[in-house]
DNA sequence: GTATATTCCTACTAATTCCATGGGAATACG
DNA sequence: CGTATTCCCATGGAATTAGTAGGAATATAC
């Protein structure tokens, strides 16, 4: 239950890699090799990561991804959303009023709390905390 | 991210539709048509739920399932558990030295962090809190 | 003891999501 | 110009989830 798809493990270890590089950047298939990730499939996750702004990339000979921020100034959640979308156990999660009959919504409440535990978590802990830890 | 699988939505469903029982039984095709649940697909998720010893069943006409417990007694992680499995972001959460190499499990601590998290609410609520949110 | 209502068991199919792979265009450096 | 890199789009296989189907076993009521 609630297993971590490989795409955000691999994003973590990818940014945890960035984090060590001190400023410097790494190109993605150096990267790949490092963490034995599959080299196509973390150009794509790379990309996503870019587009939500946590990394920086430079195209052509010399050019490779580095942080967009320090890695104590990266929260997780934002790495979990820019890979994976929001956290939503449940479609409904928003509208109490989906359901006209039975119990459907009744436990929305509750997917509700479990919502704001995983991302009290995930907005506490920072990129840096994972490295430290 | 995280969503939840329709199954332990509706086993949810289905234990909120026998708490209001008040002790006496329902039959499964008569809870699945009450929650909008398709018919078999409960039966199966029924089953389950008795194996894991949170529903008594009795079989034969006039038979039917109720609560083993007191839906104050019902932990919302045992319901979870029985038709999901444990809680598990990520497979290497307790060998602390799977990874040879390469950043694979220095998030480790994090993912266990996570869990503690998810696990920490569902131990905290109650089938009984889930009725009355 | 027969009809009926129910759980229980096993297998199967359909749909969806996840996990990549492939080919090549655009860009930058030397 | 040659090479290393990001970037873009499409495709395919694997795994999981979701739901169906058929019928055996069991209990009740008449």
């Amino acid at each position: 239950m609630f297993s971590v798809p490989t795409k955000t493990q691999y994003g973590i270890r990818a940014l945890v890699h960035l984090a060590r590089m001190e400023g410097s950047s790494a190109a993605s298939a150096e990267i790949a090799k490092a963490e034995g990730i599959p080299p196509k499939y973390l150009e794509g996750i790379l990309g996503q990561l870019k587009t939500a702004g946590l990394v920086h990339s430079e195209r052509g000979k010399n050019g490779g991804y580095r942080l967009a921020r320090s890695a104590s100034d990266l929260r997780m959640i934002e790495i979990v959303e820019a890979l994976e979308g929001e956290v939503k156990p449940v479609g409904c999660l928003d509208d109490s009023a989906v359901c006209a009959q039975g119990d459907c919504c009744l436990p929305r409440i509750f997917w509700v709390g479990l919502k704001g535990a995983i991302d009290g978590y995930l907005e506490s802990k920072t990129l840096l905390d994972v490295i430290e830890s």
